[in-house]
Parts: structure tokens; sequence; C-alpha cells
DNA sequence: CGTACGGTTGAGTCCAATCAAGCAGCGTGG
DNA sequence: CCACGCTGCTTGATTGGACTCAACCGTACG
């Protein structure tokens, strides 16, 4: 199933009714306050498994940032593919398991972490390849505008642009264009990132 | 098994031996920046489980804030108790599940609400009774201290602190002892833990 | 060509952090 | 018993990092 650019496709507080696989492209997802204040929880890349949450409603919405294909099952269908393959219920938790782990990660970057520090760890995660085993691209492309990076990180979007500025400046990264980052030291972005002590520039 | 109080039983980046599941007590849940800034990412509670990270190093570490009871149970007796046993399985995902849903609350909390949000959203949160069923009770007590609140919440001892206060002198909460608090006024806590704008008061 | 949108940059403000002091409870030991 | 130190909490004064408000630029597009 396709998903159009911009289109939402979960509603936070609906009654969930379908299962997603994400095949293809990249998904938002995030929460809103009553005033509009919104955080991106997260982004769904191909493999992430999105619908789990359990209960009454949709703890989050999802919106496809470039188009996106999704495999699509009722729930129904889901509980009978969980009753006939105990190994798919296996791998949705060790892929919950992982996102845990990732949602730890961002408490700590929204609770702890300052502005570059936050910056720059979202630049090596967005760095790092699909597959482990793969070498991280010193350069890669943000599908995603400044105002997603900004409700991602706790952030506005004028402190991430300045921030970006000011890493392009200090030569930590280059930005051949707003979209297009290239890793210049990824020595010490990884210790920004990981909330070393900042060294005299 | 008991754990006594500000012992780690789980060590963040150590590889994970066993699992557990906590039957008394509170526990935090807690990472940390080489700095020592440190992040609480949850208080497991009764009922709860831990350790289900996967990979090589534990994503967190666990600390016992009062004398705690756990289950341990080691990785290899997990893995033949979940063969054995697909309905802890399902148990567990649903559990996982449930640690998703409040982690994206949490992010939400961090990178969206202010002080005084944070602090209503925690004060609800510690309101809520451990079986659903149950009316919350207006009364309660906090096991942990104002250090441990503030790194759960992303801010100061001194925000903590003063923000209570205030809640107290607007007549929201009363606070017969520091540890001890009454929700007063569940209304106007639930709208200011919800983010909606704030009435002059 | 005009408009809209995304991004950058500047000036000024403000909320929470920092720095600092003081208080209360509590166990310890002279 | 009480002085002492320690820990947790509160309160005050000041600072600062990120936010807000505002202007401007470049590109895309009808």
């Amino acid at each position: 199933m396709e998903v159009a650019p911009g289109e939402t496709f979960i509603e936070e507080g609906e009654t969930p009714e379908h299962f997603f696989n994400v095949t293809g492209g990249t998904v938002r997802l995030y929460k809103l306050l009553p005033d509009g204040r919104r955080q991106i929880t997260g982004f769904a890349r191909p493999g992430h498994f999105l619908g789990l949450a359990v209960g009454e409603a949709n703890a989050f919405s999802a919106e496809a940032l470039e188009t996106v294909r999704v495999c699509r099952f009722s729930r129904s269908r889901l509980r009978a593919v969980l009753d006939d393959f105990p190994a798919f219920e296996r791998r949705l938790l060790r892929s919950a398991a992982n996102e845990l782990v990732a949602a730890q990660e961002q408490m700590l970057l929204l609770g702890r972490k300052t502005a570059r520090e936050r910056v720059a760890s979202f630049l090596l995660a967005q760095a790092r390849p699909l597959r482990a085993c793969d070498p991280p691209p010193g350069r890669f492309h943000l599908p995603m505008t400044r105002t997603d990076i900004a409700d991602y990180l706790g952030l506005t979007i004028e402190t991430v642009s300045r921030t970006m500025t000011r890493l392009r400046t200090e030569k930590l990264i280059a930005l051949p264009s707003p979209a297009e980052v290239v890793v210049l030291d990824r020595g010490r972005l990884e210790a920004l990132a990981g909330g070393f002590e900042e060294e005299r520039i």
C-alpha cells in the first residue's frame, strides 16, 4: 500500500484498526498538545512496525514524510498471524525492545543534553546506515524539514538552524544544501553527542 | 531475591546476564552522561519486567529506591521459559508496548512541556493506582527524593521545589510533608498536565 | 510576477539553571 | 544531653541558553 507525502495514516487518540510494516520511505511519529505544540517521538524507516500499541487509542499519529510504502494488516489478521507463527511474535518483541532502547536514549537527549549535543546526536543517528554491517556514510540526505528536526529534538527551528550553522563554521560538518549533510570531523561530533566536556575551540 | 535501598543491580553498558520481574518496592532506571548528568527514564513498580534489552549491553542502570523484591532469571532460563510458554511471550510483548506508550508520553513531556506542566503530569502519574480499576487516591507518598524527580523530569531540584511550592500556594496540592502529597484540585492539575492554556490566576 | 514556503540571521526577552545561603531532621559520638 | 556533620529541602539573587519576535533570502510554482 502506498501513502502520499503529508498523509496521516495513524491518528493519535483514534481506535487502532490496523497494524503496519514500513517497507519504503520515512514516516514521522508524533504527539500533540492541545495548543499545537508537537513532539516527534521518532522517524520510522523501512523494517519498522507500527501499531503495536495495545489499548483503546493510538498513542501517536503517523504521517508520511515522503511517498511511503507500507504493508497493512487488520488487527484480527495480526492476531491470526501471531497465533500461527510464534517466530513472528519473537520478532515483534525484539523490535519493541530495540524501540525502547532508542526511546530511552531520546529521553536522555531531551532531558539532559544541550542544543549542540542534541543536533550532533541527531546528525550521527541520521548518518547511521540501515544495515549495521555497512560503513557509516560521510554524506547523507535529510528527508525531514528543520521544523521536523526541531520538534524531534525539543528545540525551535531557529535554534536548529543556528546550531547547524555553527557546526558548519567550526568545520565539524558541511552543508552543500540545507538537506545535504557531510560529516567532516566524526570524532569531535561523537564527543559532542556523547556529552563529553567541551574543550576550548 | 531482595535488593537493599541504593543498591544497583543492573549497570548500564554491562553485558546483560539476568532478567528481572519486580515484585515489591520501587526501582529507578537511569542513564548517565560522562560528566555525571543523569536522566531517569522511569520508575519500575511491582509487575514491571527488566532486562528485556537485547544486544550486547544494558541500555540503562537499575537501582533500588527502597527495599526491593525481584524474581531473577538467567537469560538461558528466560529463553527456555519463552520456548515452553508462548503465552508469556505475549505478556512480555504487551508489557513492552505499554512501556513504549509511557516512553512516548515522557518524550512529549521532556521535549515540549513547561516546568509546571511537567510537575503536574508527574504528580498525577504518581497518584494513579496500581490497578486501573481502583479510584485514584487523593493522598499519596513519594518514595523518591527531589533529586530523583528532577532527573526524571529533566529539571533541577530547585525548579522542582519552587514549582511544588507554587502549586501549594495556589491550592492545587497540599504538602503535609515533603514526601506526602494531597491533590486538592484534580481538575486544574489535569488541565495543567494536559497542556491547556493557562487561565489567569 | 507575485505568493508561499523553508531556511537563515539578528535583537531582545524570559524561563529555568546556576550560585549561594539557610533551615530542619537525624544519626553519631563526645 | 547536645554539639556536630550530613543530607534533603527550600528560598533568594543572578545568569544564561534557548525562545520569541522580526526581517530577509532563495527557490518553487501557479
